[in-house]
DNA sequence: CTCTGAAACTATAGTCATTATGGATTCATA
DNA sequence: TATGAATCCATAATGACTATAGTTTCAGAG
């Protein structure tokens, strides 16, 4: 990697962290884009030439991530195991689902869960993996990705953080709701 | 409803009305809302003090109406009907579901459709029925309104028209996704 | 009918996110 | 080393939205 993109991944991971820090501090609405910019030392034009969605992209990464990782998590599951098990299995460690996190990311998700913009946004990104989850699932259950029931269930899938993320027992909720779409979309799909 | 009222729901109605107008003709982004606010010949602060929720909300109103309707559906249904069948049925009728409507909704529908910032404003209205659908669910199921698998029925249920408003045959989309919930939340879930 | 308080309206000025412009600097590479 | 693209900057503009303070209009009490 050269010395361009180095500075530049540099100016991106600085904004990220002004804003995060800025945001902890004063909150979302507290903050304006002009101290951000200011903190990371960089102009206003400059900030949003690295950040062409806004504000609130600021503390988020592509998410680009995030769709390749769940669908390996369908692609490479042990055999025998449903593409549904997978994604329950996956989901779990992840997310509202766990509290085995580093503070610093639980502060992080505790910002974008207490502010609507992000988490707007987060969501955004998130579902944005229909597609590519829907590719993976379609693959492993030998049907069509514009299969409607394939979209359906990536979407449904994507949806469980939220619906189940801001319950008692978050990890409960989200099995209820995978017994829930296993029963509907059952082991026989799969067949080839 | 006094003079008072009457006029309050008249200027509402002028500013639906020039920003619809408006709209059609130039484009969302196209349009300023102080456009809007000479066109319904009032201030842009009276613009504001009708639609707190901005722009977007201009050429939608509350949408609660929306949700009694969902709600009365499920609760009128025909006697052995099941709850889903009496959504699906209610759906069948309704937005992208159908093309029988006059041309002024339609325009309306496309437009919405066609703005990325309407059709989330859209999708919000349409998603805070979630609450008042878990609990006519809940009543009708002799389930409790907070049973995660209640509030993820409603979520999902209300899904179907974006995810299946996009398919080529939006009817048969729908009628594939209610095949799959029906599965996972079968007649035996509704005996009290 | 008249008085009074609240609601609706107005003009004005401000804040803030975001975009546009045009120029300066830095880097990759031929 | 020269060239072109990428990055950055200062500046100014646009447009959504908010705050303030004052005016008009209506509903209801007396």
């Amino acid at each position: 990697m050269g010395r361009r993109e180095r500075k530049k991944a540099q100016t991106r991971r600085a904004l990220s962290d002004a804003a995060l820090r800025l945001f902890a501090e004063h909150g979302y609405d507290g903050v304006t884009v002009a101290q951000i910019a200011d903190e990371a030392d960089v102009s206003i034009a400059t900030l949003f030439a690295h950040v062409p969605d806004g504000k609130e992209a600021l503390i988020f990464d592509d998410g680009a991530e995030r769709h390749v990782w769940l669908a390996a998590a369908v692609r490479d599951r042990p055999a025998g195991q449903s593409v549904l098990e997978a994604l329950r299995r996956c989901l779990a460690g992840r997310g509202p689902f766990t509290d085995d996190l580093p503070p610093e990311l639980r502060a992080k998700r505790d910002l974008i869960v207490g502010t609507p913009a992000l988490r707007e946004y987060s969501r955004k990104l998130w579902i944005a993996g229909e597609g590519p989850l829907a590719e993976a699932i379609a693959a492993e259950s030998g049907r069509e990705p514009s299969d409607m029931t394939v979209r359906a269930l990536a979407r449904y899938v994507l949806e469980i953080p939220e619906l189940a993320g801001v319950e008692a027992d978050p990890l409960a909720a989200m099995n209820a709701i995978f017994d829930l779409l296993e029963a509907g979309w059952p082991q026989s799909h799969e067949e080839a």
